[in-house]
DNA sequence: CGCGATTTATTAGTATACAAACAATCTTTC
DNA sequence: GAAAGATTGTTTGTATACTAATAAATCGCG
């Protein structure tokens, strides 16, 4: 009977991701998710770039990135197209737009990230990060 | 340009969840998810429970635990019954194939916690584990 | 006792998330 | 330059996860 669910880090990270996104939806003016957010920031940080390797630099399998790709094209974010020297690949980028709303996207997240984080301490802050990147 | 989509905390930790649930699938011989794992090991612990109670102690909403308690029955790991004082309750009890398992549940699931960790130190570990509870 | 409020469970709809299978295209290597 | 292998994208199927609507049963308060 030591075994303690509470105290597994598959569990725990489950609850704190469950908050996270409660935080996030509950002021999202955006019509994002957080999902959809972290692509279209990721699309404005490269530029434009293929779906495939889009859904590499934001973690997401080629299944996944696809129905994001979707339903931000859908939203009028973001724009679709071929790249002249591969067939294979879909070009995604930032329509007028998306480009328009970056900067508030940035203040956004970084305001979900505040008060996700507000539990903790500056120092606790930085401690956390740093592990939990570690985690990665 | 000082938003960094790579130091966002839902972002980490939806890495880390990713990572967590890489080692969990990884060396599943018990053929559960992580999900289905958390609420058969809170069935264990709580004797035998309404579906809806399974659900608030193992935070999921009542569409995911009647789905996940739908899988555990075909897998013939728990058992539903009526609750004889209240005919709204669907009670949810371990089989005996399941507690014949809830033992090696506990060993798996401290082996995937520990691989989880392995890349932090005892110290930092409580650490880590204390503010990841603070953010729940 | 009775009626409104709450609780429990189901269902439908949307959005990740991943595996597996497939087709088209590109690259490598001989 | 052609075959073998790798990459890109789509589709299907399963499993969370949440919202909202609905229905049935229970509870609480007057």
């Amino acid at each position: 009977m030591s075994y303690r669910l509470d105290e597994q880090v598959g569990y725990i990270l489950r609850l704190a991701s469950q908050r996270h996104a409660t935080i996030f939806n509950k002021h999202s003016e955006l019509g994002l998710t957080p999902t959809q957010f972290s692509a279209l920031v990721r699309v404005a940080e490269m530029g434009s770039c293929s779906q495939n390797l889009l859904g590499r630099r934001t973690a997401m399998d080629v299944a996944t990135i696809k129905g994001v790709v979707t339903r931000l094209k859908a939203k009028g974010f973001v724009a679709l197209g071929a790249d002249p020297g591969d067939k294979r690949r879909t070009v995604v980028s930032l329509t007028p737009k998306g480009q328009e709303m970056i900067e508030d996207l940035h203040k956004f997240g970084q305001a979900v990230t505040d008060e996700t984080l507000a539990p903790l301490t500056a120092d606790e802050r930085r401690f956390f990060l740093d592990m939990l990147t570690r985690l990665t």
